[in-house]
DNA sequence: CGACGAGTTGAGGAGTGTCAAAGTGAGTGG
DNA sequence: CCACTCACTTTGACACTCCTCAACTCGTCG
């Protein structure tokens, strides 16, 4: 079916928990990340350049500057992608969550801001550094790719929500969104925090900080979900978020 | 900077063009498009199983069934994406124009219907055998991987477009866009024909018909733009248009 | 304790959607 | 050649959703 995949699978068969470098050994980005698709000696190569880090909700991720370029692994936390214009109204294009992978390959700077929404952890990749082993390697690239054909899933689903949905049915969308990101699975009581402010929220779904407010008071008030603390949502029944959601 | 285009262009030189099979010689897609970066034996081998085809204004392109799936490449004419809600609401979340690429590698259905805007050809190539080339050849997939890239990026700042931008900045960003794909180099007058009705143009936007056609109206009481026919469209001056898309 | 940021609630208004009717152009058949 | 139809577009009147501005509540921290 998927022929890189296998050969991949193949290849991890004789790897010795020894082989891969310490600082990789537990990490997020193994499972189900880029690093996931990479050899112990390409992880052994790569993990000479790279740096983790720590950055504090509301800090530029991969400010510009920093190593002229770099990617990074999103080790722990989100991270919130935006645009603005130029008289400030902003929105969020997408939402990064451990272990995606950040930053836009093959240069072509597009105009998006990384910030960490969240407490966050980063492995940051100097840009010329993946480039390389991108070139010299089609299954990065290939996981690569899957990637960015997933965000591009992602970031269309999301415009049939901003472009045809009502403030009711976005909101709950958002919920039902983050809900299934920390619980896929669920179908019984999901009980979440939620990562975004309601500001941030509002700029994700393009509404104002007080029509999201209104939204979440209005399920609260219909039974849909509970809320403690701003943050804390707790959600007795995923298919009828999902139908308030307009997701049958 | 890009080693693998690179490798491509050095392997370019030596094709001669009576090593190209004669329907991809003077084909759309070999000039940006995907089939740019083959070479004469992947050509060769590929279009064996490719099927050129027209397809009419309103029909759905690569319908599911036809031979289970296949991708295609567009050829002439305009394709959008379009995603629906149970209730009828559609939202229009890409247009692709020749020679671009038409598909979902690597399957996972997403839930994207593909229809014809105007008047269309397609070079339709079967899921299976692409998926194979795909594998096998690292500046094929390098390609596929590029395009969703700039798809990605389409995306985003279409996200913008709906979420924060007014009716008028809306209807006028659409209308950028479509002039400078028709002439990206345009600095002067530019005139182009609108390659979707005022119902498409609206679920790509967000709004109603009513409302698109009032802001075009605007638009043309402004001076920011000339209209015909309700296709044909003039655009005096493209930066006095960017202002009013709220591209400064 | 007071100041501050984040969130909620309220009143009023602007911007779009809804519904309805009229205008326009292309194609058809008499 | 002209009436007729049909799809598409424009225009108008009105309603409603969501935004704006403002006041208030709550929890946190110095």
């Amino acid at each position: 079916m998927d022929e890189i995949f296998k050969r991949t699978e193949n290849q991890r068969k004789d790897i010795h928990n020894s082989d891969i470098p310490v600082v990789c050994r537990a990490c997020e980005a193994r499972h189900g990340g880029m690093c996931g698709v990479m050899t112990p000696q390409q992880l052994t190569e790569l993990s000479k350049f790279t740096t983790r880090k720590k950055v504090n909700p509301g800090s530029e991720v991969v400010g510009q500057g920093e190593q002229v370029a770099a990617y990074a692994n999103v080790l722990k936390g989100v991270v919130k992608l935006s645009k603005m214009l130029h008289d400030g109204r902003q929105q969020i294009v997408g939402l990064q969550f451990a272990p995606d992978f950040l930053g836009r390959p093959f240069s072509r700077e597009s105009t998006i801001s990384a910030e960490a929404a969240t407490e966050t952890e980063i492995c940051s990749i100097p840009k010329a550094v993946l480039d390389r082993m991108v070139g010299d390697s089609p299954e990065l690239e290939h996981k690569l790719h899957q990637q960015a054909l997933v965000e591009l899933d992602e970031a269309r689903d999301w415009m049939l929500t901003l472009g045809r949905k009502t403030a009711q049915e976005k909101v709950a969308s958002f919920l039902y969104m983050i809900a299934l990101h920390y619980d896929p699975e669920s179908t019984e009581r999901t009980v979440f925090d939620l990562p975004l402010s309601r500001a941030d929220i509002a700029d994700f779904l393009g509404l104002t900080i007080e029509t999201v407010s209104r939204q979440m008071t209005k399920l609260r008030g219909d039974g849909v979900i509970q809320i403690e603390n701003n943050r804390h949502v707790s959600v007795p029944d995923m298919e009828r978020l999902a139908e308030v959601a307009g997701i049958e």
